[in-house]
DNA sequence: TTCAAATATTAGGCTAGTATAACTCTTGGT
DNA sequence: ACCAAGAGTTATACTAGCCTAATATTTGAA
């Protein structure tokens, strides 16, 4: 670990690359190539032959016929770019009037192109936030996550109190309609109902004048992280 | 000019030749193969396949062993990232501490990644600023440019009071050996003796606590603009 | 006015990253 | 236990950008 030159100036699609691996082995998704295609948006020879390149060079280890994992190397270049990513949205949003719908995208181009001095600088200037605008958990700089032990609103059960603690940062219509329910990082709700047969959920969210019922589909559900606060009260 | 898809989507290359073409033809210098070469830190070689690609996409002119000149799609496209680059040097110091010896690297990363929209947020967080902390006008979102009337300080006449307009952003130890003279874009000082044979050139400072005078090299001086306020004194 | 030095271009090669077409490995259903 | 469907890989090719070496053009000085 000693002759490693440390910020070996990664490329742009080596770090999305990394990225995506990272993300999926978080969601204990295995990173086989035909995933990463599909979330990288190029076709699999592609994926292949940049696999070939990041093993290479250490940052991966690869399985021929089976998945990638990512080396501790590779884990740490990618917590930096999650790091970046996230700092970046946190300030945008809070700085620059970005809504959390569209601050994907900009981040998105920046995560590349910005030095950690900078991110230092953002950073210090939010006092060091330790979620981006989504709810995601942001790395230190000593490349540190603490993943929130959330589980999928499908997953709470009736009766529960919980808060909204992440919803993915890729589809601002998707996140405009969360939005339009109540729905935020940090805020509260009790599940009120679950229908069977990946049916729908509703909840019900405290508001300044009383509290509002909302429904929301099995689908949707799925992909919102949250944290139980109060278990099932046995009335 | 109806059928120009605008924003063509330049690569980070391409915009640094148009940067430096549109900075060499401001400063009157024409654009040849082998002074891109040197700008760019590039073989010559590789500037004349530049060039092809270039002018075959319309943004420049040229005239084979002779040089280049921008079309107006590529000035249009220069004016773009020179604003970026400006608007990104003011926000980043102003806003995050930047000082100006050390913001031009970040900003010449991340005026290749950075969108309008954010530029334009930044520009009005700003107050949409005129010049960037170098004295350089920063182009208007239309593309407009006023360059201000300047000259070298080489060539401001002895007892003329001039304003230190602008100073190149390259040189990181160039900016900070001007910084402790006391000049900065907006400083005005009088013009007290100038040595003949490209000697050094006095000038007196104004201060808080009296005057101090400062004597500068014929080559440092040569890089300075500025802008003469009141015109020799006829004393 | 001519020719050598300086400058520009072409020729040919490299890497990163992308693609398609063809081949190989793995795996699940009978 | 097999074998076809699906997934992965190899073969091949393209573009952008960069390089060095060789060639071509321009120009200035004798």
């Amino acid at each position: 670990m000693s002759a490693m030159p440390e910020s070996a100036g990664l490329s742009r699609s080596t770090e999305d690359y990394l990225k995506v691996i990272y993300e999926l082995e978080a969601k204990g998704v295995p990173a086989h190539t035909s995933t990463l295609a599909a979330e990288l948006s190029v076709a699999p020879p592609s994926v292949s032959g940049m696999i070939k390149r990041l093993s290479g060079s250490g940052l991966l280890e690869h399985t021929p016929y089976h998945g990638v994992e990512l080396t501790s190397a590779g884990r740490h270049a990618a917590l930096g770019v999650l790091r970046r990513h996230r700092v970046l949205e946190a300030y945008l949003t809070s700085k620059l009037g970005y809504s959390w719908d569209t601050v994907h995208e900009e981040a998105e181009r920046l995560e590349h192109a910005v030095s950690d001095v900078l991110i230092e600088r953002m950073a210090l200037a939010l006092n060091n936030p330790r979620f981006d605008p989504h709810g995601a958990p942001i790395p230190t700089e000593a490349g540190d996550m603490e993943e929130p032990e959330s589980m999928p609103l499908t997953e709470v059960p009736v009766g529960s109190v919980a808060l909204f603690s992440m919803v993915g940062d890729r589809e601002p219509e998707r996140l405009r309609f969360i939005e339009s329910l109540g729905l935020r990082p940090g805020v509260s709700f009790t599940v009120v109902a679950k229908q069977p047969f990946r049916g729908p959920i509703t909840i019900r969210i405290p508001g300044t004048a009383g509290s509002s019922d909302e429904v929301i589909g099995h689908e949707l559900a799925e992909g919102l992280s949250c944290t139980v606060v109060e278990e099932l009260d046995h009335a």
